[in-house]
RNA sequence: GGGCGAUUAGCUCAGGGGUUAGAGCGCUUCGUUCACACCGAAGAGGUCACUGGUUCGAUUCCAGUAUCGCCCACCA
C-alpha cells in the first residue's frame, strides 16, 4: 500500500465539533484581520450595523448580517483587505429604560457624581435617584455584559468581522466623534437653536423628531361646536375632535374659494364659553369636504395648526405644558369671569379629563350642538412612546438637513441619486423622504443616557442664560460633560449662579450618534491613517425601515462634513417574516431564539437559509430551508472526501485534462464562476449560491457517477490521470465558491488537503479554469447529463436497480446532443452498465434498452 | 390621497419577448447499505392574479383593475 495521498483525510466525516473549532482557530490564526498596509484601492469597508444590545438578537438579526459576511467573505477571498468592524448600539432610551429597571435606579441630573455609588444587588421597591455620570456608568456596565451575549452569537454564526474593531455608539471615540462632528456643524451655522413649536412625548418629555414618528389609528369623536361672529351675534360652527384645546384658539380658518366662508374673511369671532376674539382667515390648506369646511386654529392642535401659526403670523396661546396638562395658571388672554371659571376647572388636568369637563361646560352653554359623532382617525405617536404627541413650545438644537433649504435639499437628493443602491427601488424611499421633509432634523433630547450637547450657556446678571452666546469646549478637550464640567473661564461653583453658567441639559438623539457610524469606526479625527485607508466606504448593509433615519441622517452628515458621500453602495436586506406574512415581532410571541436554530440546523444551515433571502426582499421563516443548507453541508462533506479518495489531484496541469468529460465538467465550473463573481460584485449573494450550487449538484449527480470506474483506470492511465486532474480542480473550486455560505464546512474540507484557510485563498478565476476546458463546451456536459437522466429513467420505470446491466440500449436524440453525448461514450456506457449501444436520430431524447434479467 | 414592491406548482421561491416555464420542500414509485439514510433515482403537479394594448409571437414589455405588504401625506 502507498501511503495515503492526504493523511489527514477523516474515514468518516462529520459536522459535528466543527463550528467550536474553527471560531478557535480563526481567531487564533486572525484569519480575519484587517491588514492596515493596505491602500484604500486594496480595502473593502464595510459601515456594519449596530445592534441595539438592550434588546435580544433575533432571527431577523441573523438573516441581514449573514448576507454583509457573504459579501464580506467574496471581497476577502478576491484579495481585498475588508474593514469589517462591529458596533453596539448601546446609546439611547432603550438601554434607559433596562438599566432603570434592572438596578432600580432613576437619573437626576441635578445631584452630583458619587464616585462610590454602587446599586442594591436586588432593585427595591423605590427608584434610587443618581446623578447623571453614575447612571451612564450602569449603562455602560450593563451594555458591556450585553454585548458579549452579542459577540459569542455572531462568532458562532461565523460573522467574520475582525474583533478588534468594535464600537459602542456611547463609548469615549462615539461621544467625541459626534460631540466634534456637532461643534463643527455648529462653527459653520448647520446646527442652531430655536424656540419653536416642538412634537412632544409627555410620557418620556422629551422632543421627538420627524422621523420617529408613526400614526397610529385612534377613536375620536366630532365636536360641533358655535363661534358668535363679533359684528352681529350669527353663529359659525366649526367641528373639532379636540374641544379642550379651545382656550389655546387663535383663529377658524377657511378655504379662500370656499363661498360659504368668503363673507367672513377679515372678520372676527368669539370663541365660545371662553370669549376670546380671534379673526376668521383664509388658507389654501383649510380642506371644503372635511367636517364644516371651516376650522379653529389652536396652538397646538396638530401641525396643520403649526402650519396655519407660521404662515398666518398668529398669536400664541399654549395651554398645554410639559407633562402633558392642561398649564395651571390662567392664561392672560381669558379675561371673561365666565371664561376664567371655565379654565379653573380644567386646570392641571389631563387633555383627556379635560375634554370631558370642557364638553360638559359646553352643552350647558348650547355652544355644542347635535350629536358627538365617534370616528376612527390617524394620531401622531412617538415610536416608543404609548400616548399621543403634544405639540409644546421649547428651545431645541436643529442641523440643517434640507427640510427648509431647497439648494441643500437638492444637493441631498442628488446624493442619494449617486448611490448604487442594491435593490435598486430602495432609492425611491430615500427620495421620497427627502422630498417630503418639513423642516430640520432636530437632534436634542431631554433624555440622561445620550451624548450630551456639548455647549454651555453664560447666565447674566439676573441668573437668564443667554442662549445665543453659547460656550463651547476645544476639540481636544472632548468627550466633554457639560453637566460635571465648567466650561474654560470658569470654576464649578459658579454653576447656575448668576454672572457664572449652566451646562446644556439635553442629550443628541441616538441618530446624531449614529448617523456618524463611519467616522466612529474607521478613527475619524482619531487615527487619520486607518480613516485614509478606509473612507469613505465601500457599502452600507441596513434594513429598509430606517433609510429615513440611518441611512439619510448619514449622507447629511458626510454631505455637511466631507461633501461627499460616506460610501458608494447601499445594500438593503429584507424583514423576516412570519408563515403568516407577518414581520416577525416578539409580542406575538413568534421570535425563536437564534442560538437554540444554530444548535439545532447548524450555522452553515441558518446560514444557507439567510443566503437564500434575495437581497431587499422580505423572507419567509422556514427551517424547511435551514434543512436543505445542512444536507448541503454533508454532502459537501461526503463528496470531497470521496472524490479525495478517489485521488483528486491539488496540482494539475492544463495538459493533464485529456477527457471530453472532465473539460466540459470544467466548462460548467467555469461558466458557474462567472455566474457567481458576476453576482457577488452586484451584491446578489443568493444568485452566486444559486451557481454554485447548481454545479455542485450536478458534479455530485451526474459527474461523480461517470467517471467512477475511470478514475480507478478501467480506461488506462492517462484517462484516469485526466478524472484525477479534474475532480481536483473542481474540488478546489466549488469549496471556494461555497467558502462565503458555509464557511465552517468548508473550510474543514480545505483543512484535510490544503494548507491555511479557504477563507484566506484567492477566489477562483473562470479564464483560469476554463483553459482546463479546452475547447470543449458546457453544453457537452448538459447534454451527458441529460442522456444519463434518461438511462435511468429505463430503469426506474422497470422498478430495478441502477446497477441492473442493459444488454442493448437504442439511444435517440437529436443530432447535436449525440455529437455531444459520445463525446463522452465509454464514460456514459460504464455508468449506465450499457455493454451495447445504438445512437439514433430523432427529435426527443428517449431511451430503449434490453435489461439483463435479474439474477 | 401619493409612491414603491409583490401576485408563477400544495408550500417557499427563481426566471425571463422565442421550442416543452424552473429549483427545493412536500407527495408517489423504486432503489441502495465500501462517498453520502442527515442517502440516491425517476415521476406526477402550473390558464405564470385579471382585463386590454404593443408584437409575427407576451407568463415576460406597456396601460388599467383587483388583492396583499411597506413607505409617505395637512389627521379640523
Amino acid at each position: 500500500m502507498n501511503a495515503p495521498l492526504y493523511p489527514r483525510l477523516p474515514e468518516k466525516p462529520t459536522l459535528d465539533g466543527v463550528e467550536a473549532r474553527f471560531v478557535e482557530t480563526w481567531e487564533a490564526n486572525g484569519t480575519y484581520s484587517f491588514d492596515r498596509s493596505a491602500s484604500r484601492d486594496q480595502v473593502f469597508s464595510i459601515d456594519t450595523p449596530p445592534p441595539t444590545v438592550s434588546g435580544s438578537l433575533h432571527v431577523g438579526h441573523v438573516f441581514s448580517y449573514t448576507h454583509t459576511d457573504c459579501i464580506a467573505r467574496y471581497q476577502r477571498m478576491n484579495g481585498k483587505s475588508v474593514f469589517y468592524p462591529m458596533g453596539w448600539d448601546d446609546n439611547g432610551l432603550p438601554t434607559e429604560r433596562r438599566v432603570q429597571n434592572y438596578y432600580g435606579v432613576r437619573c437626576d441630573p441635578s445631584l452630583p457624581y458619587d464616585p462610590n455609588f454602587e446599586p442594591p444587588a436586588e432593585p427595591g421597591k423605590d427608584q434610587i435617584a443618581i446623578s447623571r455620570r453614575n447612571f451612564v456608568e450602569l449603562c455602560v456596565r450593563l451594555t458591556v455584559e450585553d454585548e458579549k451575549v452579542f459577540e459569542d452569537l455572531w462568532r458562532r454564526l461565523g460573522i467574520s468581522v475582525d474583533w478588534k474593531h468594535t464600537y459602542q455608539t456611547i463609548d469615549v471615540n462615539a461621544r467625541a466623534a459626534s460631540q466634534r462632528a456637532f461643534l463643527r456643524n455648529l462653527a459653520r451655522g448647520e446646527a442652531y437653536q430655536s424656540e419653536a413649536p416642538t412634537l412632544w412625548d409627555v410620557t418620556f418629555r422629551t422632543a421627538v423628531a420627524q422621523a420617529e414618528l408613526e400614526d397610529r389609528e385612534r377613536p375620536g369623536a366630532y365636536h360641533r361646536v358655535g363661534f358668535t361672529l363679533t359684528e352681529n351675534g350669527e353663529k359659525i360652527f366649526i367641528e373639532t375632535t379636540r374641544p379642550e384645546l379651545l382656550p389655546a384658539c387663535v383663529a377658524l380658518v377657511a378655504n379662500p374659494e370656499d363661498d360659504r366662508y368668503k363673507p367672513l374673511f377679515g372678520k372676527t369671532v368669539k370663541t365660545p364659553v371662553f370669549g376670546v376674539e380671534v379673526p376668521v382667515l383664509a388658507h389654501h390648506l383649510a380642506d371644503p369636504e372635511k367636517g364644516s369646511g371651516i376650522a379653529m386654529i389652536c396652538t397646538f392642535g396638530d401641525i396643520t395648526d403649526v402650519t396655519w401659526w407660521r404662515e398666518l403670523q398668529l398669536d400664541t396661546r399654549p395651554i398645554i405644558g410639559w407633562d402633558g396638562r392642561i398649564i395651571a395658571e390662567t392664561p392672560s388672554w381669558i379675561t371673561t369671569p365666565e371664561g376664567i371659571k371655565a379654565y379653573e376647572t380644567i386646570s392641571g388636568a389631563t387633555t383627556h379629563t379635560a375634554k370631558e369637563r370642557l364638553v360638559e361646560i359646553l352643552i350647558a352653554s348650547g355652544d355644542l350642538v347635535g350629536e358627538i359623532r365617534p370616528i376612527t382617525h390617524p394620531v401622531k405617536f412617538f415610536e416608543k412612546g404609548d400616548k399621543p404627541l403634544e405639540i409644546v413650545t421649547t428651545r431645541q438644537w436643529y442641523i440643517g438637513n434640507g427640510g427648509r433649504d431647497v439648494e441643500l435639499r437638492e444637493k441631498l437628493l442628488e446624493r442619494g441619486r449617486s448611490i448604487n443602491w442594491h435593490p435598486e427601488h430602495m432609492g425611491v424611499r430615500y427620495k421620497n423622504w427627502v422630498e417630503g421633509l418639513t423642516g430640520d432634523w432636530l437632534i436634542s433630547r431631554q433624555r440622561f443616557f445620550g451624548v450630551p450637547i456639548p455647549v454651555w450657556f453664560k447666565l447674566d446678571a439676573d441668573g437668564n442664560p443667554l442662549y445665543d452666546q453659547p460656550l463651547v469646549p476645544n476639540e481636544a478637550d472632548l468627550p466633554i460633560d457639560p453637566a460635571a464640567e465648567a466650561p474654560a473661564g470658569f470654576t464649578e461653583d459658579q454653576r447656575g449662579v448668576p454672572g457664572g453658567f449652566i451646562g446644556d441639559p439635553d442629550v443628541m438623539d441616538t441618530w446624531a450618534t449614529s448617523s456618524l457610524t463611519p467616522q466612529i469606526a474607521g478613527g475619524w479625527e482619531r487615527d487619520n491613517d486607518l480613516w485614509n485607508r478606509v473612507w469613505p466606504f465601500n457599502v452600507r448593509p441596513q434594513a429598509h425601515e430606517i433609510i429615513r433615519t440611518w441611512l439619510f441622517s448619514t449622507v447629511v452628515r458626510a454631505h455637511l462634513e466631507s461633501n461627499m458621500l460616506p460610501w458608494s453602495d447601499a445594500s438593503i436586506s429584507g424583514w423576516i417574516l412570519d408563515p403568516d406574512r407577518k414581520k416577525m415581532s416578539k409580542s406575538k410571541g413568534n421570535v425563536v431564539t437564534p442560538m437554540d436554530l444554530l444548535d439545532e440546523h447548524g450555522s452553515d444551515g441558518v446560514r444557507y437559509w439567510a443566503a437564500s433571502g434575495r437581497p431587499g426582499t422580505d423572507t419567509a421563516f422556514d427551517v424547511g430551508q435551514m434543512k436543505i443548507g445542512r444536507r448541503l453541508s454533508i454532502k459537501v462533506l461526503n463528496a470531497s472526501k470521496f472524490a479525495l479518495s478517489l485521488g483528486a489531484s491539488k496540482s494539475a496541469s492544463p495538459a493533464d485534462v485529456t477527457e471530453a468529460l472532465d473539460q466540459a465538467m470544467l466548462a460548467k465550473l467555469s461558466l458557474a464562476v462567472t455566474q457567481a463573481t458576476a453576482a457577488f460584485e452586484g451584491f446578489n449573494y443568493t444568485r452566486a449560491l444559486e451557481a454554485a450550487e447548481g454545479f455542485f449538484w450536478q458534479f455530485c449527480d451526474d459527474y461523480v457517477e461517470l467517471v467512477k470506474d475511470r478514475v480507478y483506470g478501467a480506461n488506462g492511465e492517462q484517462a484516469a490521470a485526466s478524472a484525477k486532474a479534474a475532480l481536483g480542480i473542481a474540488t478546489e473550486t466549488y469549496l471556494k465558491l461555497f467558502a462565503p455560505f458555509l464557511p465552517f464546512v468548508t473550510d474543514e474540507v480545505w483543512n484535510w488537503w490544503q494548507e491555511g484557510s479557504v477563507h484566506n485563498s484567492a477566489w477562483p478565476k473562470a479564464e483560469t479554469i476554463s483553459q482546463f476546458a479546452g475547447s470543449t463546451s458546457a453544453d457537452v456536459m448538459d447534454a451527458i447529463s441529460d442522456v444519463l437522466s434518461d438511462i435511468r429513467k429505463v430503469k426506474s420505470e422497470a422498478k430495478v436497480s441502477m446497477k441492473t446491466e442493459i444488454v442493448s440500449a437504442t439511444i435517440t436524440a437529436p443530432a447535436a446532443k449525440i455529437a455531444a453525448a459520445r463525446l463522452a461514450e465509454t464514460d456514459l456506457l460504464t455508468a449506465g452498465r450499457i455493454t451495447s449501444a445504438t445512437w439514433v436520430e430523432g427529435n426527443e431524447i428517449q431511451v430503449e434498452a434490453v435489461l439483463a434479467t435479474e439474477s
